[in-house]
DNA sequence: GCAAAAGTGTTTTCCGTACACCCATGA
DNA sequence: TCATGGGTGTACGGAAAACACTTTTGC
């Protein structure tokens, strides 16, 4: 198995992602865990290779996390304090994992490659969380939706991070119109409706609201969507382009 | 003199610097010309210290090139490309400095930290310019304010990241309510409003305008401002806490 | 026909803009 | 007392919120 340490990735800069997913009136996040002794939850993060775009290292991640291509992607912050944590995490993960070997694990170039300290570049992604296959590996052991107001204690800051990148996304959701992107291809106003009121923790007045999604002119509208309630069927939406 | 290499720097990361001014009713900001023949503008970038928090790093650079601490800072963007045209320019700086120590040069541990691809780490800073002694060095051989529309052509991608903070802070003089900055701690409402106009390229009706900023609740008014003309003298105004 | 939910049109409220007015200052 | 610019109150219009009304669907 390569180390990490074997490929050309970029010294002390990281990604820190927050995946977005929306499923059951619910706005979610996916939180891995590590695939160690004890209860380390921490969010997908990676690194940049040498000579690749940073936006590209980003799609790279969500793709070995996810499995899905072409996600929707903001950054939202830099984390870029000296003390993060990190250390005290590793130890901590060590000396639940480790005894006699302690030593020998403490000197090796993997634990030097985690423990130097990085700049964390923050990105969230916003994802149709049907589309999405949780692809756990020989680091992340497990990796679970877990929705936003339930969130695991995770390691170093990452309760922070992950609080950030919400705060950015309730700002986005208004300015850059992304909401769609936690929604499958086509979709009806309603579920719509459901994905902001679940984001913004506000209700909307259900005409007014739909006057408001589409004066954005940025849907087009297709074909009706025929469930067997009886009640009149909604058109269903698609983004243009 | 003490090499660049010296220093315990991140390797991989660096910080891009758009220090905005106002000054004359205009917006300027601050590029520095290298220290080397031909016209090579740039902005003012610098290195992280292994243990330094990324934003005192900022305050450091800012420091060094300014003579001003505690400034107001806001990140602005992630320049992460591969190539961001960082070997070119060092090439033709090279090419127009050296002849015969050209390869000497070229093999340097300088020439090795320069051209290796960094993530540059975007941050504008918001002056007070009557504050500010624009301090040359080694490297940056002279530093000038330039109205922001009249920028020189400078090395790399700076004129476009100049204009991604720019596009920046037009959405946070709202949002964030952050132009007093460019302002001495002092000030009318007037000047207020000439530096909305000139960063937003619009005028405002003079009434509503100050309604408006008063009514952020940000501000408290202080004495009265005679200047000897011979109309009603403007309340001064400052920044609350 | 009826209940439930979707879609459209109308009214009302509120906020931003425009503008009228008064005030202070120094010549 | 006049010109100039600063400060405050009011009236208007357009957009958003509230709401009334119509349409579609299956039982």
């Amino acid at each position: 198995m390569p180390s990490i340490t074997d490929f050309n990735y970029l010294n002390h800069v990281n990604i820190d992602c927050v995946i977005f997913g929306f499923e059951n009136n619910q706005l979610k996040a996916l939180v891995a865990k590590l695939n160690y002794k004890g209860e380390f939850y921490t969010l997908p993060s990676g690194y940049i290779l040498e000579d690749e775009d940073i936006e590209d290292a980003v799609q790279r991640i969500l793709f070995e996390r996810t499995g899905i291509k072409n996600v929707y992607l903001e950054h939202f912050k830099v984390f870029g304090k000296a003390n993060r944590g990190r250390k005290e995490f590793l130890d901590a993960l060590i000396s639940e994992n480790y005894t006699s070997e302690r030593d020998e694990k403490s000197n090796s170039n993997i634990y030097r490659w985690f423990t130097k300290r990085v700049v964390s570049i923050g990105y969230y992604a916003l994802v149709d969380i049907s589309k999405v296959t949780p692809t756990p590996n020989e680091i992340y052991g497990s990796l679970e939706w877990y929705p936003i107001d339930n969130i695991p204690k995770m390691i170093m800051d990452f309760n922070l991070v992950l609080n950030d990148a919400l705060k950015s996304l309730k700002v986005d959701i208004d300015v850059k119109a992304n909401a769609f992107n936690l929604l499958p291809e086509k979709f009806t106003i309603s579920e719509v409706q459901e994905v902001y009121e679940c984001i913004l923790q506000k209700s909307y007045v259900r005409t007014n609201f739909q006057k408001k999604i589409l004066e954005l002119d940025v849907l087009e509208r297709l074909e009706k969507k025929y469930t067997g309630a009886k009640n009149k069927a909604p058109y269903l939406y698609r983004l243009k382009n």
